[in-house]
This record gives C-alpha cells, structure tokens and sequence, in this order.
DNA sequence: TAAATATATCGATAATTCTCGATATATAGA
DNA sequence: TCTATATATCGAGAATTATCGATATATTTA
C-alpha cells in the first residue's frame, strides 16, 4: 500500500497522543525499555502487550485499542505466538511517511 | 529547540486532520496549488490566508486557527506583509520531526 | 478620517477521541 | 475439562477537537 493523504491522516491521529508517540519511541530500543522475556529469548517479534501496558500506566484495554490502531494503519506490525501478542515497529511503513511528510 | 516527545505530540496533532496535512502538501510546492500574487510576484515567504482558505473550502476562522497551530508548532513559519500573513513550511522542523520518528 | 480588505480571536455546538471497567475470546496448563 | 493468563471488544462518560458565524484588530486606500 502506498502512501497517500488519507493513510497519513491516519498514522498521524496515532501520532496525536503522547502515550502513542511514546510506545513508538519504546519499541526503537526494546531490550533498554522492557524486561526480557520468559519464553522468547529474544526482541525480534517486538514487545508484549503486557510489557507495554505496564510500562505505560494505562489499563489493559486502552493500550489494546492504541496497539490495534497502530497495527491497523501499518505503524506496527503484529505477530501472535500462542496467547501472546508481539508488537514491532513497522520500519518501512514510517519511512515512507517520513518522505511524504518531506 | 530541538524535538522531543512533547513537541512530537504537537505536532501529530496537527497532523491529525485531513486539512491540514492537505495544506501542508499544497505548499511544497505553491506555485502548483494557487494563483501568483498580485503584489508580489513570488512565494517565496509561501502563500496568504485567503488563498489557503479558498482552496481548502473551509471558512475563514478555521483555516486561520489551523495555521496559527500549526505556526505555533513549528510547521510552518509566518511572514507579515502588510495586512497580509503568508505562511510557508519550515522545512528545517519537518526534517526534524521525521527524524525524531526514524 | 472613513471605508474596505485581510487576518485573528471569541463563543458555541457537534463530532471525535480518551480512557475506563466489564466482559468476551483464545490459549495453555493442571 | 476447569482454571489461569493474555488479549480483544463493548459501552459509557469526560475531555478534546472541528468548525462555524460574529466580531475585533490591523493595514491600506479613498
């Protein structure tokens, strides 16, 4: 999909609100911001809702509706394993919405 | 001043609204989106409240506190001619807040 | 100085967003 | 299968934003 007036409207209504902006920034640096995991050894599909939830201060349902929305215009990218939900930054989709911005 | 996660939020707010993104993109490039100044015969200091309004087909009151915000935030930068306010991007903070989100 | 023009500000209502607790769904383990 | 855990969805009230018309301010010109 690429980028045009609208789809930035959208990502930009994600990048209206602090808590927002700031899980973006969290998820630049994951192993700096959040414990490491129990199962996963490893950051590469992202962070947990949980993890981010708690670090954010926010209830559960919040931060699940922020993550859904963030998913939903392609600012992050989602991967299921098991009863967890991982969440990354979608890196390609930001820079291309950087060079739209420019 | 130099971006930060306050500054970033203020500026996705501006974002956040179909006009205003579409104004910023009219004014890469001017020359493209609105008629040539009477009085002056460049854009380089951008392009007057009326045009933009016209354009945009919103009233008066509301494209002017959109780029009042929008100034106030650092996107765009104001020139005063006279009794008119022409606005134009500040390329420099563009630059910065598309980096601040990299 | 009076009128005209351009922009800014004010006050108000409608629409949207924020954020929550409650509840539903899905998966894992006893 | 029953329970615990993780996440998603729903419904609601509070807060914020969208947008307008009316009006104020500033500048130019007659």
């Amino acid at each position: 999909m690429c980028m045009n007036l609208k789809l930035a409207t959208e990502i930009g209504k994600c990048l209206s609100n602090n808590p927002r902006v700031q899980i973006l920034e969290w998820l630049k640096e994951p192993e700096k911001h959040f414990p490491p995991h129990e199962t996963l050894k490893h950051f590469n599909d992202g962070v947990c809702v949980t993890y981010i939830q708690e670090k954010a201060g926010l209830s559960q349902s919040t931060i699940s509706t922020y993550l859904a929305n963030m998913e939903k215009c392609g600012l992050l990218i989602i991967t299921r394993h098991g009863k967890w939900s991982y969440f990354k930054r979608n890196e390609e989709l930001i820079r291309q919405y950087t060079e739209f911005l420019l």
